[in-house]
DNA sequence: TTACTAACTTAGAATAATTCTATTATAGAA
DNA sequence: TTCTATAATAGAATTATTCTAAGTTAGTAA
């Protein structure tokens, strides 16, 4: 088949059908869904799917490196298809998220006190903020 | 009694011995401690105190500003009793949260396609790293 | 002081997200 | 085609958090 299955085939990860409807529902999605979301979605076409495969594809695919686990939502994780390091913006309305692609790293300086107790790694920066929709709906 | 009893007095607030446990707990407190690490303190006070008290102290405080709730660990909430803007670093060892004083906002500068469609509110920095504790550790 | 009551505490049930388990099925290799 | 490691499934278990109903109390005001 298509894209999705090259990209898979061949690394130790087997293509279940599936597996292959999760892969095409992440592919692209910058919707940041949960496992619930991904796990309605596929259940249209796989009606007896269970959230145990939703979890454990997910969680290949987070060790493989394919797929980030976002922690902005304090109720519940949500998942990145998209691996490239980037940031994210939650509207405080309506629980949106939306992508920053924007590499803030060299102004990210830590003071002494902190480098001096731990080797930083990486970063994640969560903007919080409202959408235009929520914004439009509170000009009562 | 003590400063926290003058802080919280006369506030809509009832000042019970279980929350004044708490807040003694909590005031000074830069462990981030997680809701079942504030009930095993005060149950050593209290030992028939519940979790529900502990919630809802976590939220009453929260509600008036004086808590903020941390999402940085995706396996659960941790509090921390300075609600002053400042970042958070976690070691990927142990879980340790440490804090990081430093307003980058200046910096942080969103592109046109994001503030196109949020209106921003703020923003919090998770970092992540190894403690010196983790690291040592790791030297086999 | 005393009496009152809204607010609080509690045990335990409920909910919700996530993980685990035992069984059955199958993708991919040989 | 056969084989087997890996995966899918139903449902139970676990864990974090919230809710509920009943009894208690801090703080107010007479
Ligand atoms: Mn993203
Ligand atoms: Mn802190
Ligand atoms: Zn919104
Ligand atoms: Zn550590």
């Amino acid at each position: 088949m298509e894209r999705i299955v090259r990209k898979y085939r061949g690394k130790g990860f087997k293509l279940t059908p599936q597996r292959i409807a999760i892969l095409k529902f992440l592919e692209g999605n910058t919707s940041h869904p949960t496992a619930e979301d991904i796990y309605t979605e596929i259940k249209k076409r796989y009606p007896t799917v269970s959230f145990a495969t939703v979890y454990n594809t997910v969680q290949v695919l987070r060790d493989k490196g394919e797929l980030l686990e976002i922690t902005i939502d304090p109720a519940r994780k949500h998942f990145d298809p998209n691996p490239a390091p980037h940031h994210h913006i939650m509207c405080t309305g309506c629980g949106r998220i939306g992508d920053v692609f924007v590499d803030y790293s060299a102004a990210l300086n830590l003071p002494d006190e902190v480098t001096s107790q731990f080797t930083t790694t990486g970063n994640h920066i969560d903007f919080y903020g409202v959408c235009n929709a929520c914004r439009t709906k509170n000009i009562n």
